[in-house]
DNA sequence: ATTTGCACATACCAACCGGTATGTTTATAT
DNA sequence: ATATAAACATACCGGTTGGTATGTGCAAAT
């Protein structure tokens, strides 16, 4: 029932997120499925071409839904920023936080080598930035968020942490620590609101 | 005068930063230097070989002694932290921005492939991490950090901030966005401070 | 003088791997 | 019924790449 291409997709996402894209091998994968090369070739033109869709339409409308309710939002600002922290921790198990975040493993690992990659990363991050930097400023513009903090710069930051925290969490191999980074950060985060 | 030994170490650490351990062709290298194969394999006996040294004999030394003064250091701990966090500043260009920390470039390749790479680097996080925890406990015991925070998951927030910091700044491409991020989260360990 | 061992150089290999050229089956449109 | 095109299958290629086997020059030790 499933279709040939989603299964290529899927199964070439689930090796990169093992080994990198450098290190996936595409005849690796076409085997593992029972397809042939001619499978893949039809679909996808060259390597490049499936990493490129893997990041299109999988990885870029997953991690925009986890902040998109930010727009729209009749919530507190600071409250939506930390009910996507506690979404992230969800998501995230002691089984997949050994493998990262495919966000940040395909920046880091992509984004020096191919402009493709990097603008397409690059395109999610500014994403949801924004995201994260319109609430912070419409919070200050009715006064719940205090005024002395750039929103911009902190919309950064709390981007960074977040994929910081899958960082050393994915090298030290610990649920625990992912959580404990994203809780200090809510903490963080709180310390923005007006009192 | 430079010891060939020594020549090996640097050009695969540069190669590395830019492409990877993965992408590391040591061959090229090895043509670059204008050496031959018979001396790669005389002073190391593997690929993984020559990533482990880099890493115990250039990337740990490097990290830890941005960190190390945090010990025996009569300064305010909080202050402390932030002349790290301002050295990093130092060390970071414009130039080398893009190719990000080669730290965490590491981890968040090599940690779920291989445990030779992956302990030696969490090694690393953990001497500097817990001299960050050190610092904040003993400024807690003598009353100059503020009570309520737990040191140890404020030390993991704080390395991934940074090593977060180094990578969307290197996604974006931008040092000013390094800065930024470095300095929201120094301003985040000013409120450590007690008042 | 001879041995020993370090520091390389040369030549070569086998497996890997992305990609291609070509053929075949199946559904759909006319 | 026939043409057309999409959806695969099969076989093959050529450059790459980590690694090895072997040889050589040279300095120090005995």
């Amino acid at each position: 029932m499933t279709d040939t291409r989603t299964d290529i997709l899927t199964a070439h996402f689930k090796s990169i997120r093992e080994v990198g894209f450098q290190g996936l091998r595409t005849d690796k994968v076409i085997a593992d499925l029972n397809i042939t090369k001619g499978a893949f070739y039809h679909y996808f033109k060259t390597k490049y071409d499936i990493g490129y869709a893997i990041v299109d339409e999988i990885i870029s409308p997953r991690y925009i839904g986890t902040w998109k309710h930010l727009e729209e939002s009749q919530t507190h600002p600071i409250d939506g920023i930390i009910d996507s922290l506690e979404l992230l921790k969800q998501y995230t198990h002691n089984d997949n936080i050994k493998l990262g975040c495919p966000l940040n493993n395909l920046m880091q690992e992509m984004s020096p080598l191919d402009e493709g990659f990097r603008l397409r990363l690059q395109n999610i991050v500014e994403v949801i930035r924004s995201l994260i930097e319109t609430a912070l400023r419409s919070g200050q513009l009715v006064g719940l968020v205090r005024q002395d903090v750039s929103a911009r710069a902190v919309s950064y930051f709390i981007l960074a942490s977040v994929e910081g925290s899958y960082g050393i969490a994915k090298n030290l191999q610990s649920y625990s620590v992912f959580e404990q980074s994203i809780d200090t950060l809510a903490d963080y985060v709180r310390t923005l609101r007006t009192e």
